[in-house]
DNA sequence: TAAAACTTTTACCATATGGTAAGAAAATAC
DNA sequence: GTATTTTCTTACCATATGGTAAAAGTTTTA
């Protein structure tokens, strides 16, 4: 009995492990192809399987876009509810919000770079989950900025576009990483640069919220 | 013979005219499309003419993207270019710089994103402009910034991340226009948006530097 | 060990799309 | 007014690609 449970499980995990390394190499490909470019055949490849054996766990390329789009939203979701903290010092809350965000461009690069496409492509995937997920918690961390100038926390600043603002700077050290590596003179963005680019992005919101 | 020349003139400056709308349209799709997403059907649909005439004009698609992204980058250059004048002051000489990058996300929104996609997907056509362009110019812009600093004129920043915020806050309102609509409940970003940005921008980039 | 379920491969196809070739039509030159 | 050049259309095609159908192979169940 126990056995048997052992060996279903141990089956599904086969299973989830080989769809995590079918997404995960979607993700790469979607991510420098964009969802038009990329062919079912080149994921496949990229996963090292057969496309026809990739169809079986995706039978199509719309559904395995979602999937991939889906994790991504989960991902940072998770990670960016930490406004949600409004008892906190704003300046720790907000340097650890910048902090989190960087960390997830230099970990989920590509999860960067598909969202990118997607949104600049008008989102036609994930407009819906924009309306129905991101923008009631972007209205509840603008509620918390807004208390805080209210309380005199911090200086008097527009919380919407501080956001847009703190997304697209830690955003592009992600999208648009290979431009940086061109006019830095590197062949990759390492940890230094990440720690540059935290150390400038927070002493700029700090300055900019009057915490420093 | 003057009859000669007007003809001629006239004669192709209609083809100019016609390739200036192809270019136009190209840049909408490629826009929204990303380059394999987008067709030359599509393309023609959009410039309102037959795919085969399109073809007459643009003889292959590559060619076509190629044209759109130069038209891009001489646009973004020449109107990028003003920190040359460093013996201006400072703070009005960033506070134009944000103002004229955030006016090409606001005139040229379908350009930006082109642009975004390009660069997103690892620059394979732009690597090279990039390097020999934007490069020498980014080098030449962080000296400035540099001297600025050592003359004591601006608080301690760092030039290089300083220009990529700039970047990525101003493009971000091209780009990702989509999500904020969402977020801010509009149809389109309207010239307020645009105003309020530029202040919340030019605030804090004001306060980074030191000059408020 | 035989059946059942799951996984992978083989064979194939319909459609979309970039592009060629060549002729018709229109504008321009002489 | 005819020749020539330029512009546009019609007909067509080769290839790439997402996807179907079904058989073969493998693992799990009982």
């Amino acid at each position: 009995m126990s056995e048997t449970k052992r060996k279903t499980r141990k089956k599904s995990a086969n299973r989830e492990l080989l769809e995590a390394r079918i997404i995960r190499a979607a993700e790469i490909v979607f991510a420098t192809k964009g969802f038009s470019g990329s062919t079912m055949d080149r994921i496949a490849e990229t996963a090292k399987i057969s496309k026809q054996n990739l169809i079986y766990y995706f039978p199509n390329k719309d559904l395995l876009y979602k999937r991939v789009l889906q994790e991504i939203l989960d991902i940072w979701m998770e990670k960016l509810s930490m406004l949600e903290s409004p008892t906190q010092n704003p300046e720790e809350v907000i340097r650890r919000y910048v902090h989190e965000k960087l960390r997830l461009s230099r970990e989920y690069p590509n999860s960067s770079k598909v969202f990118a496409h997607e949104v600049i492509s008008g989102a036609p995937v994930l407009k819906a989950h924009l309306i129905s997920q991101l923008k009631p918690q972007f209205e509840r961390d603008v509620a918390v900025v807004n208390q805080w100038v209210e309380r005199g926390l911090i200086k008097p600043v527009d919380p919407r576009h501080l956001f847009f603002t703190i997304w697209a700077a830690t955003q592009t050290y992600a999208d648009f990483s290979v431009q940086m590596e061109i006019l830095l003179d590197k062949p990759q963005l390492d940890d230094d640069d990440f720690d540059e680019a935290e150390a400038a992005i927070t002493q700029m919101v700090m300055r900019a919220i009057g915490a420093d």
